[in-house]
DNA sequence: TAGATTGTTAATCGATTAACAATC
DNA sequence: TAGATTGTTAATCGATTAACAATC
């Protein structure tokens, strides 16, 4: 896999998305398909789709299109879901707990290990099968487990300083629900993905405004 | 305030950022930012932010830069978040619950109203104080309710069928947790509001396999 | 072989940044 | 007034789309 040039955020967005929808076809028993095909599933163009995957590699054949099962594990490569990556939930909340409970971690290529929160008459308890462990033996056990991804699910309040004790235990990213733009002492040891819920439900308020004032 | 011209998604996508930031200022007491400080804040240039708010009006001052609490009240209106909007949460499973407890939804300019749950032993009960009603009533409560935006966190294999529901009930605009593409009879009808966990997840996991890779 | 479709180069389009006159 | 900073126009940069030779 070539890995060469720089990759653009854009096309880093993209290719979930074109996982998702070969996964989709690859269950729905669809062994092959030309970008133009999937263009039309997804919304876009075929040039996009081929100027996209080019910058990995050549995965498809002339004459032919993809073949849709190779194509989604070249993609999945790409993505690192190969990888058997080891998360665990900081926060054991409502949230932390949807996500333990309905998210698919290995489907996405996670282990999900354990999960941490302050309550400490959970300590050694399961929550759906997970261990929970109290949060001020937070170091000792990613000492134990070293994940790869921590999934912050805390009160606000104590997110930016959970977040600092996570990158001073080395862990390599962190996926931030907390809504706040957090604070870490050194940026650059770690990788963080927010998911800022106000921003994605503010976005749909402007569409929903700027629509009904077109007419 | 001028909404003529094309409004690019990239912009959009940028408001509700330059609203957090300024509603973390206002709470600070700051008064007054330029568009350079602000930038320094956000990660950003000050051209862009310029150039951005240039698109609904003119809300600085040379020489002075920005009243912190009006451009935020500015953004806030762009965003529609002074319309008092109504919302319902559709699916009271493990994430509907966490959002009904501790998503912020009034600050963030929405009302909700009432929730939707197959589970029919919980007529007339309340969750986290909020009415639930059973999802089979789902027209009369909407007629009634009139909510323009409904938060979809039910199974993924109800999903679409919930949605076209949903729209032909009339909702404007669909928050979509469901981590599926949503089949829409009437595309043209609803503005739909996509949080791809997985897409997350996964562009997480890709940054975090190029930095190794990087070494 | 003929038709289809890739991977890539070139052309277009749009978004970001820089520069600066206007002015508080 | 002098310094600061806006809103906007122009220049640059990057991303998307179109075109097409290569080839299965």
């Amino acid at each position: 896999m070539k890995r060469d040039k720089h990759i653009s955020e854009a096309v880093i967005r993209r290719l979930p998305r074109y996982y998702r929808h070969l996964d989709n076809l690859h269950y729905d028993g669809i062994t092959r398909i030309s970008s133009q095909k999937l263009a039309d599933v997804l919304g876009c163009t075929a040039s996009q789709i081929r100027q996209d995957l080019s910058c990995f590699g050549e995965f498809g054949q002339q004459g032919y299109g993809y073949n849709v099962s190779r194509l989604r594990a070249e993609i999945a490569s790409i993505l690192g879901m190969d990888r058997g990556r080891h998360c665990v939930v900081v926060g054991m909340g409502n949230l932390g707990r949807a996500l333990v409970r309905n998210f698919p971690f290995s489907a996405n290529g996670f282990i999900l290990d354990a999960g941490f929160d302050l309550i400490e008459d959970q300590e050694g308890k399961n929550t759906f099968g997970l261990p929970v462990y109290p949060a001020e033996d937070l170091e000792r056990h990613l000492a134990r487990l070293k994940p790869d991804v921590a999934v912050l699910v805390t009160p606000r309040s104590v997110a930016s300083q959970m977040a600092n004790r996570l990158v001073t235990a080395g862990i390599k990213g962190i996926w931030n629900f907390t809504n706040i733009e957090l604070n870490i002492d050194e940026p650059e040891k770690v990788i963080l993905e927010n998911v800022h819920f106000s921003d994605s439900l503010l976005s749909l308020s402007y569409r929903i405004t700027a629509e009904e004032l077109k007419k």
